[in-house]
DNA sequence: ACCTGAACACCGTTCAAGT
DNA sequence: ACCTGAACACCGTTCAAGT
């Protein structure tokens, strides 16, 4: 993980983590079956960060806790997100993730297939977010400023504004209220189980 | 595009290429200046796919059109997808779908930085939408069968429904109805040019 | 029984040597 | 002037040989 976080994906390699463990590639392979798996191991501990708490709350802000800490925890190892769509997630950490935010929409009053639908969507939209954050070259600010007005008039107005290249944080934010908006027209009236005294 | 079409976005190689073309890797670089710029090609060359006609729907059938057109040239080509992650695609293809659908935002109404932020989202969401097109070992619908329903209740009842592994195309447009319902509690009333005879 | 150097078959890129 | 074989410095993975 600190290979990842401080040179990125691409610097993690069987070599550079055996010389940072002080052996040798083949030992490697004693403990992981290979890339793959050491990657699917990486995955899981940024699931392993995320705060499964019930805040409490009323189901919007629930909703969106959920997934701003995955987008939080995905933006401290930003080198991570790139190995999460090479398999679905199933380590036990993410598992227990889907299972907690799944159940609490089907504590909303969302049916199971539904609410799954509804998971699934979230989630990748939070990774989709997180992806852009390790663009490789982003030098697409001066590109932007210096693009033809004549040739891309509303480019140039937005690049003009500031908002183009889009802020990360504020691009996700704005999809994600966009998203709960509509959730909101989707979501059953009053469902839940009853707290009584 | 062939060579990623048929065998993935890892089966690109300069080699690969080269013996394809029935040439030597060192010929590739009289043409292209490196494997970025060639992955740069292939992505340009899917936003060339785009139709970008006006159907003079109303807006929320266009911007949904715009969307899935998207959708389904990255579908057509899912080993390119993966290939937008590395920088922001600025060829001229690109640059025109850009222009056109901030352009349209804009004749509907919204302010030209929050047409840019929109454009960045619904991108970023469609993108996100493809990438698990070629996750590379789905076996997942069988992980989610077996699961343990004492311990993953929630995911179980998902799974049981068929909903879970959820199929792309359910979820990307269950997550883009989503954003345009979002959209259009915030549309600004009544705008654009006028069309007078 | 556990570990590992060295090899194998790859990769992107470069450059001296060919025509 | 244009092309390219062969090399360089990598990569994931394996296995015979060491302890």
């Amino acid at each position: 993980m600190e290979i990842v976080n401080r040179d990125g994906p691409d610097a993690l390699s069987m070599r550079a983590l055996a010389d940072a463990l002080e052996s040798g590639t083949a030992t490697l392979y004693r403990h992981v079956s290979g890339r793959p798996a050491l990657e699917a191991l990486l995955v899981d501990a940024v699931f392993a960060q995320l705060d499964l708490a019930d805040d409490g709350d009323e189901w919007r802000s629930r909703t969106a806790g959920l997934a701003r800490g995955m987008y939080e925890a995905l933006r401290r190892h930003p080198g991570v997100a790139p190995l999460m769509l090479r398999s679905t997630p199933n380590g036990p950490n993410a598992m227990k993730h889907r299972e907690r935010c799944i159940a609490l929409l089907q504590a909303e009053g969302f049916a199971a297939g539904e609410a799954a639908v509804i998971y699934a969507t979230l989630a990748h939209y939070v990774l989709g977010s997180t992806l852009q954050l390790i663009r490789h070259d982003d030098r697409s600010a001066q590109a932007f400023e210096a693009v033809d007005p004549a040739a891309y008039p509303a480019t140039r107005a937005a690049a003009a504004t500031g908002r183009l290249p889009v802020a990360p944080e504020d691009e996700f934010s704005y999809g994600l209220e966009l998203m709960l908006d509509g959730l909101e027209g989707r979501r059953p009236t009053a469902p839940s189980a009853v707290t009584a005294p």
